[in-house]
DNA sequence: CTTGGTTCTGAACGCGCGTTCAGTTAAGCC
DNA sequence: GGCTTAACTGAACGCGCGTTCAGAACCAAG
């Protein structure tokens, strides 16, 4: 037996990085084995090597297409309020991250297991999402609509703050995620108030 | 050749969960292999079976002994205001996390390689520790010192703006712990204030 | 119906894995 | 000095790893 009828490229492809993306987050990209992924898939190893260079490129371009998607879709809107700008920001981080939890759980767990060419890459697209948010809050120091000692500082925490929503909040609970949007919205805003 | 002189239990014991913990942290622990463990502590891998049942209690001994030291270490101080507990608290957290990178590290990216026995335990200890911190914010919305929605999102989003000191933060820089502690400590108090 | 090119299989490569264990060395006790 | 026992070595076990590649199966075009 070889391929299967009906079998292409243009869906085994894809398939191949949506079954490593789901192994890699849950059981972390040293654990999961190049069969595991073919098995996922329907193939045999050696056939991922159609779509893939190697075990690190699939890792990488997981990453990369990720940091340049959230880059990509992250709102631009030098137009509003510093304050309308950093809601924005905060609704479109945890709702976009919401969407994505394998991308994102990968980004931000799996950077050890990158070539140190392949991790200064990955950082430099993490480091200009930051960029985004840090440069709503030194507009909003300048003009006084914050009050945050530290720019800088402010960035990292309301980031971690955020991302911490995909370790706890399901679908379907308590909560919708417009009122996780919310709440979290309302503290952002107030801790880099007055 | 077998045993060198001077090497004894209570030596080489420490000197493998030391070994363990530094290269878990560095590499993951699926990507460390138990060769590599005993080669950091300069006996052959048979020997570490002396002081561990198998690789996944080496990784739950860790994380059990750092879950039980910080709710061993987290102040508990009843007598003082809502505020003064939380600002303890905060204080506590960054302070205690940044004198145990590697634990921390471990504790954080590593639940996922628990066998499903192992992972509850450490859980239970860390909802433990949550409760702490939610115990504080509840009485302080109820005494009218905080005001926020919810008193367990609230735990969720301060702990993971702590927590995030340690991705960033390295001795030696433009900021001392004490300037860190301080700026974060501000951000906390104004997100669950009035 | 043949040909050409794409996709995949199946086997193989050398290697390192976690773990076990009989045997060796060294330290402490009488 | 002889004996007991803790600590460790070194080799071995079966197994799965990432990757390669010759050849088979399949599709589309002429």
């Amino acid at each position: 037996m070889a391929r299967t009828a009906g079998s292409h490229s243009d869906i085994t492809g894809p398939r191949v990085r949506t079954a490593a993306l789901q192994l890699f987050a849950e059981h972390g990209f040293a654990a999961v084995s190049m069969r595991q992924i073919a098995s996922a898939v329907g193939v045999q190893a050696g056939a991922l090597y159609n779509y893939t260079a190697d075990k690190q490129s699939l890792l990488f371009d997981l990453m990369k297409t990720h940091m340049q998607d959230v880059l990509a879709a992250v709102p631009d809107t030098p137009h509003l309020t510093p304050t309308q700008q950093l809601e924005g920001f905060v609704r479109f981080h945890i709702a976009f991250h919401h969407r994505r939890p394998e991308e994102v759980f990968i980004a931000y767990m799996e950077l050890r297991n990158l070539t140190a060419d392949n991790f200064e890459i990955i950082e430099e697209l993490r480091r200009s999402y930051e960029a985004r948010l840090q440069g709503i809050l030194a507009r909003g120091i300048a003009s006084d609509d914050f009050a945050v000692e530290d720019a800088k500082i402010a960035t990292f925490a309301v980031i971690a703050m955020l991302t911490g929503v995909n370790t706890w909040f399901k679908e379907g609970g308590r909560l919708s995620l417009a009122d996780v949007q919310d709440q979290y919205w309302h503290m952002v805003r107030k801790s880099v108030g007055a």
